[in-house]
DNA sequence: ATCTTAACGGAACTTGCTTCCCATTAAGGA
DNA sequence: TCCTTAATGGGAAGCAAGTTCCGTTAAGAT
């Protein structure tokens, strides 16, 4: 997506990175927000640059040459959700905050508008390598800022020293994103309930050592 | 000497289906074959009716009448995958029957051939509903045929009774998944041996109460 | 306020996926 | 074995997807 500037160079680097004010901004939101409303609507097979630049108002030539493809769309759209980051739950216990987590997760997921936009990432993920890129690092930064709710958690002594937080986090959200992407099971109040339950248990059991 | 008893229709049934031996069985073997060779060699996103007509040796009218997208073709190989069962393992304790068990997930998702076929059927599965039912129906029975393997742990006293057996082999293939499918990193070795170690862990807490 | 040019938008153009038609081949029953 | 017709295969036509051209608009600098 970047190109890297070179001084003897005479192509412009991509649109929208010299002037990103204004105009530039708007229409990004407006294909973004247009993609958002057509993943929840027809899914990541159906998803059209032409509709998309049509639905957003913009001219395709426009979302053609700053996207290039619907993986594009989805990769630019993973950006956007990754620069929004919500504060971790703070329930005084790690039992509580870990439930407070699955329980994030599980609710981005049933969510009809959000469900469909992850569905749409991981099946971008799985053709574009760039995408898998964006969405591990999307999800670098999101296990991240949870990562102080196990720490705190080892300091009360709730789980032993030396647990690694991010795995401790990644054994919540498995089960969820297991039943979401693999098997499309229905998640349930009670799936994210025994997903936390189970990764605290894993981690008194001292499964999840710092490498 | 009668074909589909229709009263009024006068559609046949679908291609391969009154007439599925030699010829109709010899092409959907090439055109399987074809899609799994494509899928390893370019992925899911390149996947082209038209060209896997071509390296199956078929023609791509009889691509498209029998599988109509690649989605199609994607969804019929999962019905060929869940064809085969492989045999649970019986290693004498529940931990290393488990630990069997995510080393066979780990081996079956890090080899490039299938790798790219799950890949291709995650990516599928999000996009399309029949697909997404295929692949839920293909773990069902896949986690149905391990099952012996935990109520043999039960009935040893490794873990508690009522545990449910497809709750904690699913917990032992979730963390697999997740990295395989969600944030594409790599499965070591060591992956697979945690997943085993973190479901056991849970199960002895009793974390997986059959329903 | 004025200027330069990045970025946009409409429309024509091109590509390639998909379907239709009909001749050919062979599966399954008598 | 022969017969019926399910199923396949090649090519041409149809159509929607993606691409390019070039004039217009407005962002950001002076």
């Amino acid at each position: 997506m970047e190109q890297e500037t070179h001084l003897s160079e005479s192509r412009p680097a991509s649109p929208g990175t010299l002037r990103p004010g204004g105009r530039t901004a708007k229409v990004r939101g407006a294909v973004l927000d247009a993609t958002r409303d057509a993943l929840a609507d027809s899914g990541f097979h159906a998803l059209n640059m032409d509709r998309i630049a049509a639905s957003a108002g913009v001219g395709k030539t426009t979302v053609y040459r700053r996207w290039g493809s619907p993986v594009g769309l989805v990769t630019d759209l993973l950006h956007d959700m990754a620069e929004q980051s919500l504060p971790a739950a703070d329930t005084g216990g790690l039992a509580g905050d870990l439930r407070a987590n699955a329980e994030l997760v599980r609710d981005t997921l049933t969510d009809p508008r959000m469900g469909a936009v992850f569905h749409a990432v991981i099946a971008a993920a799985a053709c574009d390598e760039e995408c898998a890129r964006a969405l591990a690092g999307f999800y670098r930064t999101r296990l991240a800022e949870w990562a102080p709710v196990v720490t705190r958690g080892v300091a009360r002594g709730e789980i032993p020293e030396g647990t690694d937080p991010v795995e401790l986090l990644r054994a919540v959200s498995a089960p969820l994103y297991y039943r979401f992407a693999v098997t499309h099971e229905e998640l349930t109040a009670d799936v994210a309930e025994r997903a936390a339950a189970a990764a605290l248990a894993a981690a008194r059991a001292g499964v999840f050592p710092t490498p």
